[in-house]
DNA sequence: AGCCAGGCTACCG
DNA sequence: CGGTAGCATGGC
């Protein structure tokens, strides 16, 4: 079997284990899984780009305390948010950790949505960003604004570097293009591409947290049993 | 008690 | 360039 049809394989076998993820359970529109919404409004493509941020090395159960703790205070928008007084903010995402790091990095981003006037913003743009970096601009655009750019976290490295599709040294956009060139072959339509790309990241996620969280990695993973190079 | 969490920036050589 | 300390709370 090619790497690109594993990869591939792993998708489908992980979806047929997990189902659909559905990832971003927004808040305000009560997002349902499996029914994907591929025209988000201005506030929900703010939520994502919020939870992104909070949930940088973070456990996302911190950061819906966080989601909660803004609802809570009418706060779940850039608008509103932007209103908030500092040591209020700090507050509530304070169990998310970083807060003050990431206090500024919402404010910094608030401030760029603004410039966007909503348009969709290019991924250099987004990286631009005090705050911003690799996996949290595909984060926006992948699971925001739907566009095709695959996701790349720790989890991710991790199951790929166990499974020995790449080596220690490969790097980001190493491993996204390995990503998107593998579903790529088997996926034709550009909304299915999104739709995969969305489900088979939060998927390793889901995945990951059982099978490689703790060392040693990948003990009783299917994955690795049935995967590997 | 210690390690890990759905990273990123700043600063080092 | 690549490598790493610092950021902070919460869960197990």
């Amino acid at each position: 079997m090619s790497k690109e049809l594993k990869i591939y394989e792993m998708y489908k076998l992980l979806y047929e284990m997990y189902g659909p993820q559905g990832w971003w359970p927004f808040i305000k529109s009560g997002y349902d899984k499996g029914n994907y919404k591929f025209d988000k409004t201005s506030d929900e493509i703010f939520e994502v780009a919020l939870g992104t941020i909070l949930t940088q090395n973070t456990t996302f159960k911190s950061v819906v305390k966080s989601l909660q703790n803004l609802q809570e205070l009418d706060a779940l928008t850039a608008s509103s948010i932007k209103k908030l007084d500092l040591d209020i903010l700090k507050l509530a995402i304070k169990p998310s950790g970083y807060f003050n790091q990431k206090s500024r990095y919402i404010l910094e981003y608030i401030s760029f949505g603004e410039s966007l006037d909503g348009r969709v913003p290019s991924r250099d743009e987004l990286l631009s960003v005090l705050g911003i970096g690799q996996e949290s601009a595909d984060s926006i655009l992948l699971y925001g604004y739907n566009q095709g750019e695959f996701e790349i976290d720790a989890y991710t490295k991790r199951v790929l570097l166990e499974l020995g599709f790449i080596d220690e040294k490969a790097k980001y956009r190493d491993m996204k293009e390995l990503m998107q060139n593998s579903i790529k072959e088997f996926v034709k339509d550009e909304e299915e591409l999104v739709k995969v790309y969305q489900e088979y990241h939060a998927l390793i996620v889901n995945h990951s947290k059982e099978f490689y969280s703790k060392k040693p990695y990948g003990v009783g993973c299917m994955l690795k049993e049935r995967f590997s190079c």
